[in-house]
DNA sequence: TAACTATGATTGATCGGCCG
DNA sequence: CCGGCCGATCAATCATAGTT
């Protein structure tokens, strides 16, 4: 459990950040999709193409940012939302539309 | 704990951009980071060195064999009840589930109870080991192109 | 260059659904 | 009704990339 655990358990050694292009695009989704933010399988793979990245990249990132997201509400978060919404709502945003998300939660 | 089901519905925060919706206050069953020394006492205490399982009986022909040690059918069971919550696999531990798991994808109850009580895990916790490892099989055959796992390794 | 933070990947375990 | 499996996800952690 101390020294050895780098035999065959890490193969995530040398990763890549993605392009600030694909990152743009995840995060529209993300935020425009607040409301619900678990794509289908379809739309994971729609959003691999065009970042350029694997499905399974797709859905660690959207893994990775639920929870990161969690892990604050009311941070940066208010603001990066305020971003995206304000970004989605200038226009060009092939993700306004969705299943069961738009920021209108009337009960 | 208690049930959870997503989609809208959110909370009242005057805040007009951060509704806080279902998803983000779901939260699940993972107590403890482990308690350690519990587990170190377990270990230690039943740290047969050598595993004596050999790769189950070929095929299930001459089923169980070698397996001796058999009593602590819960050390890992006793750890987890006191509130484990991930349990951190020796490498011994994931070196014997490789080897079995190389040699059946799946497991018997009868083979489950064997090796979860001479790799000091819950019978669960073998269970699980093999479920997410057919899982981590299949997504990599599907990404890495590397699907069937060659058994024989005839390369 | 070191210290710190952001982020992609891995993984034991959970949740809900399906099946025999 | 029950237990195992699947598929998706969670949550904690690892190791590295990018910042400061």
């Amino acid at each position: 459990v101390m020294i050895l655990r780098s035999r065959f358990l890490d193969a995530r050694r040398k990763r890549r950040n993605f392009s600030k292009q694909a990152s743009e695009i995840l995060n529209e989704y993300f935020y425009s999709h607040l409301s619900n933010p678990y794509p289908s399988e379809e739309a994971k793979e729609e959003l691999a193409r065009k970042c350029g990245i694997t499905v399974s990249q797709v859905s660690n990132w959207f893994g990775n940012k639920r929870i990161r997201y969690k892990k604050n509400i009311g941070k940066a978060q208010e603001e990066a939302n305020l971003y995206a919404a304000k970004k989605a709502a200038a226009g060009a945003s092939p993700y306004s539309m969705g299943p069961a998300s738009q920021g209108t939660p009337t009960p | 704990r208690q049930l959870h089901h997503n989609h809208l519905q959110q909370n009242h925060s005057q805040q007009a951009a951060v509704p806080t919706y279902k998803w983000m206050q779901v939260k699940r069953n993972v107590p403890k980071p482990a308690s350690k020394a519990t587990v170190e006492l377990f270990q230690q205490h039943h740290q047969s060195t050598s595993l004596p399982i050999g790769p189950s009986a070929m095929a299930g022909s001459g089923p169980l064999g070698p397996l001796s040690s058999l009593g602590p059918v819960l050390s890992g069971a006793a750890a987890l009840a006191a509130g484990a919550g991930r349990t951190n696999f020796t490498n011994k531990q994931l070196t014997e589930l490789e080897k079995e798991f190389h040699f059946n994808r799946y497991l018997t109850r009868a083979r489950r109870i064997e090796i979860a009580s001479a790799l000091q895990l819950n019978e669960t916790q073998v269970k699980i080991w093999f479920q997410n490892r057919r899982m981590k099989q299949k997504k990599r055959a599907k990404e890495g192109l590397i699907p069937p796992e060659s058994v024989a390794t005839s390369l």
